[in-house]
DNA sequence: ACAGTATCGATACCTTTTTATCGATACCAT
DNA sequence: ATGGTATCGATAAAAAGGTATCGATACTGT
């Protein structure tokens, strides 16, 4: 196997899903919902309802016939397989648009997320307040800090020497943003995220879809 | 099956890694290198040699032994395949720090993407400048524009309602970034883009981790 | 209480995706 | 030329993930 398919014994593509499931059942839970169905939660996400379910199983978690599952039950699940309860810090390197963008988001706190310390090294950049946090130079960045994760967004050319003083400090896990291919010590897990991929998928997809489109047209329907 | 595992086709995780093969494959022809074998291929992204080839035989183009594939044909081929050579222009909505950041991103050349137009309803937003593009009202998208991919950066609230604006004005493909499900009339294709979902799986895999790394300790090594 | 029904959960099945194997091919060094 | 070797490509096996089926269960209304 090449690397980490799963989580735990979660599939990945279910803890993806889990992600997204969290905030719908919080939505219910504040509108004070506390049973939903697998049939509804599907619905509601555009999946299928034996999905959710065999995703539920993964968590232990058992619904009641002709109820459903309990919404405390499920976040309550979640979030502790996944230790999305305990809070855990971040630090962000990187304060270009993306990173500001970031530092606004407010939907990291649904999986647990704080971002407690941001750094940079423009020198227009270092001292501003984002959203609460004050940007320090990359200097500054200590051992000794307890975050565990770190969020990279600087450019694509100090990615990888960036990453190597991340992990001189204590990170343990990064969120890479750069698009650069990051080469560290193997215990350091690094997720990468290319946001051009969404695009080039969707831009596939309607290519794909024109196409099926056209070929549909020049042979009439059956 | 529920909907779209894949594009014509080709399989949607392969299509994914052609979207980040795709950069890497740029950069050799910039540097004038004109062959890569699988291998180096897949260790430059930390994929497994067997995979790349794979990938690349649903793109037709063939290899040499002992000498590799040709960047070129690569190049040309990902491009032709996915329409990621035609130039298709796209509008962005909301012009947060989100929005703002994907309109400065500057990945999205490689995917044959120009954000030719920018909207927002916030009085302070509209007529600014971001990266070369003006801010419009909402209320001045066209049903005549003839961009056909929109990027939806609005609030979680206002989502819905943006969305069937945009394809009351022609958007057939919707790239949305605000976390809530559309309800959208069927040709219309959504890619949904949560970014907390990289963040959680993250933050999962290193929960997983050390709880390995406890495992491992309490029963000694074999 | 009882029938009707919505919903779950276990099992089995099927599809998709990844990985392994291994013969074939083209380059390189001698 | 010839042998050695890196690399491909076809085929097949394995793994992962998704879907269907169907009996069991608990709520609802009479």
């Amino acid at each position: 196997m090449a690397y980490g398919y799963k989580i735990g014994s979660i599939p990945l593509t279910t803890v993806q899903r889990f992600a997204s499931y969290l905030p719908a059942l919080r939505d219910m839970q504040r509108q004070g919902r506390s049973v939903v169905s697998s049939a509804s939660l599907a619905e509601m996400l555009r999946l299928e309802a034996i999905q959710v379910r065999k995703d539920f199983g993964y968590l232990g978690i058992t619904g009641r016939p002709k109820t459903g599952f309990q919404v405390d039950d499920l976040i309550g699940a979640m979030e502790h397989g996944l230790s999305w309860n305990r809070v855990s810090d971040a630090i962000l390197v990187g304060t270009g648009h993306l990173g500001t963008a970031l530092l606004n988001y407010r939907g990291f706190g649904y999986h647990g997320l704080a971002i407690k310390a941001a750094f940079d090294i423009a020198p227009d950049r270092v001292g501003a307040l984002i959203n609460g946090v004050q940007v320090q130079h990359l200097d500054e960045m200590k051992p000794f800090m307890d975050a565990k994760m770190a969020i990279l967004t600087v450019s694509p050319e100090s990615a990888q020497e960036v990453a190597l003083r991340l992990v001189r400090a204590g990170i343990t896990g990064i969120w890479n943003f750069t698009g650069r291919t990051l080469l560290l010590p193997e215990p350091i897990v690094v997720q990468d995220q290319d946001i051009a991929i969404g695009l080039a998928v969707l831009s596939a997809k309607l290519t794909a879809r024109a196409r099926e489109a056209i070929e549909a047209e020049s042979k009439p329907p059956a």
